[in-house]
RNA sequence: CGGGCGGUGGCGCAGUGGUAGCGCACGCGGUUUGGGACCGUGAGGUCGGGGGUUCGAAUCCCCCUCGCCCGACCA
């Protein structure tokens, strides 16, 4: 693909498109080592953006942020039986702790220098911090301890995507001791509650909140609740989760405290996190053949001007004094309790290229300021996407403009929310029916296997046996078993015993 | 980890045994500038890595590696 060339259209191959502009928005590029991601610094704007906003709500929340070893002792590890379990087959082990020259004079790892025990890079760090939280906590007075950490975790994946699924990558992992069941899961919810909230107001990703089955939750955990999101090609994406660890972590790593009666007690804990996956999860719900298009509350740069001319010193002059006032104005604006950005586009391409550019980057506003602009007091600006607006460019006065901003941004921000959930609304569905369940996620056409007919709501009997045959026929799973909805007390979808009691329809689709 | 397809300048590609090329991007000079400018002139590649066959290998053979797609696994 020339640089020159539009990135192929979601319509053709949603793949391609995905890879296609990631590169071309400058987000992250392939690493010399397989599997793991070079994150660019626009891509980790929009990362860092996600840092800032989720990391205020986890303080907001009485959460301390502190950080623990990238290095797991095996025997941690294997402490925690379903733990283990889970993530034995994908884990980077260290076992020497140094390099010599080998015989051919290429370096070896020095076999006197082998490591007594071996140490895992952490996949995830409910042991390394379990057996720091069982000396942290010694009354019910400490509780309850209520931890985050952002740190890096490496699972040895077979297949990566960049984004999606990396080797290696960023997150947060929130873990939190308890006194009882109760107020562990006061806190599994309550998290769940902020990455619901911070999906949809940050992220502009509307989610479904639900419970994982047990085939899908979390290793070593009671249950598990998640937020899934629809992507554009109808996938689903599972994106946070939150997990009542019960007391497996707290009896493996001897979490106990001394309760007010005088009684030593075994703790609950818990953990739930966000990662890197989020960003991959923006691109496949607001992005279009043209590019990125972002929120305003993670956009790197909200607005980006274009002068028509400055590519001789004196247009570069007249530009700056005319924008002057305009960026005084917005100096200590905010949106979303962040700075408005602003970037004037001074580089020497013509303007079109620079619409391009900025476009394939997802800048929110695109705003001209031409000759004309300048003797009039106006300035010309376009939205990224018109969410089904009228098309096109608006003239507006610059102070006009310096005005209303922060309401366009928000405007913008809500209209992208909008049209996401609309979507993930027209392609969740009530089957009841198996022959129109399975019809629903047949592929239409061999050519995009991709697109079938998306969420569906169902009913379901409750048994893995069931969910593994649908996941073998269809590649369709429980994505969660929705908190909200009526008791369903129809068939299962699948083997037509009764639903689970109590249950409502669970939600099936495809999944990332 | 299994199957398929790929790796030639930053990107996209041509080149099937005989002097490594093209387009875009990049540097310099100039003319331009309201949606991807044009002219001139330059720079840039031990052809993914290693081994083999050959007088000679980007090209043929073997091994390795990385990427993409499909499976199994997974945030």
């Amino acid at each position: 693909m020339s640089s020159k060339d539009a990135i192929t259209p979601r319509e053709q191959d949603y793949s391609a498109w995905y890879n296609e502009l990631i590169e071309v928005a400058d987000l992250a590029e392939h690493s010399a080592v397989r599997g793991c991601m070079v994150i660019k610094p626009y891509g980790y704007a929009i990362w860092e953006a996600i840092q800032r906003q989720l990391d205020d709500r986890i303080k907001a929340t009485g959460h301390l942020n502190a950080y623990f070893p990238l290095f797991i002792p095996k025997s941690f590890l294997q402490k925690e039986a379903a733990h283990v379990e889970g993530f034995a087959m994908e884990c980077a082990v260290v076992t020497h702790s140094r390099l010599k020259k080998g015989p051919d004079g290429q370096l070896v790892p020095d076999p006197e220098s082998a490591l007594a025990e071996e140490l895992i890079v952490r996949p995830t760090s409910e042991t390394i911090i379990g057996e720091s939280f069982a000396r942290w906590v010694q009354s019910y007075r400490d509780l309850p301890l209520l931890i985050n950490q952002w740190a890096n975790v490496v699972r040895w994946e077979m297949r990566t995507r960049l984004f999606l699924r990396t080797m290696e990558f960023l997150w947060q992992e929130g873990h939190t001791v308890h006194a009882d069941f109760d107020d562990a899961e006061a806190e599994t919810s309550r998290m769940l509650e902020v990455y619901r909230e911070f999906a949809e107001s940050v992220l502009a990703m509307p989610v479904y909140v639900g419970k994982k089955t047990e085939r899908e939750k979390f290793a070593g955990a009671e249950h598990t609740y998640c937020i899934e999101a629809m992507m554009q090609d109808r996938k689903a994406l599972q994106a946070g989760t939150s997990h009542h660890l019960g007391q497996n972590f707290a009896r493996a790593f001897k979490i106990e405290y001394l309760s007010k009666d005088q009684k030593q007690q075994t703790a609950y804990t818990t953990s739930w996190g966000v990662s890197t996956r989020l960003v991959g999860g923006l691109v496949m719900t607001h992005s279009d053949d043209k590019g990125l298009v972002l929120p305003p509350a993670v956009a790197p740069i909200h607005v980006v001007v274009i002068p028509i001319r400055c590519g001789k010193p004196e247009e570069r002059a007249e530009v700056e004094a005319y924008l002057a006032p305009l960026l005084k104005r917005l100096e200590g604006v905010q949106f979303k309790g962040r700075p408005v950005r602003v970037h004037v586009d001074m580089s020497d391409q013509r303007p079109g290229a620079k619409h391009f550019t900025w476009e394939k980057k997802g800048v929110p506003v695109r705003v001209e300021v031409g000759p004309r602009d300048m003797k009039e007091g106006n300035l010309v600006y376009a939205l990224r996407t018109t969410l089904g607006t009228e098309e096109g460019k608006k003239t507006i006065g610059r102070d006009a403009f310096g005005e209303g901003l922060v309401a366009l941004l928000e405007d913008y921000q809500r209209g992208l929310l909008e049209r996401a959930r609309a979507f993930r609304d027209a392609h969740t569905r009530d089957v009841d029916d198996k022959a129109a369940f399975e019809a629903f996620f047949t592929p239409k056409s061999e050519e995009r296997p991709e697109i079938h007919g998306g969420f569906a709501r169902a009913g379901w009997c409750g048994e893995g046996e069931c969910e593994a045959q649908v996941k073998e026929r269809h590649k369709v799973t429980v994505r969660c078993i929705p908190f909200t909805g009526e008791p369903f007390t129809g068939a299962c979808v699948w083997c037509g015993k009764p639903a689970r009691a109590g249950q409502p329809r669970v939600l099936w689709a495809k999944a990332y």
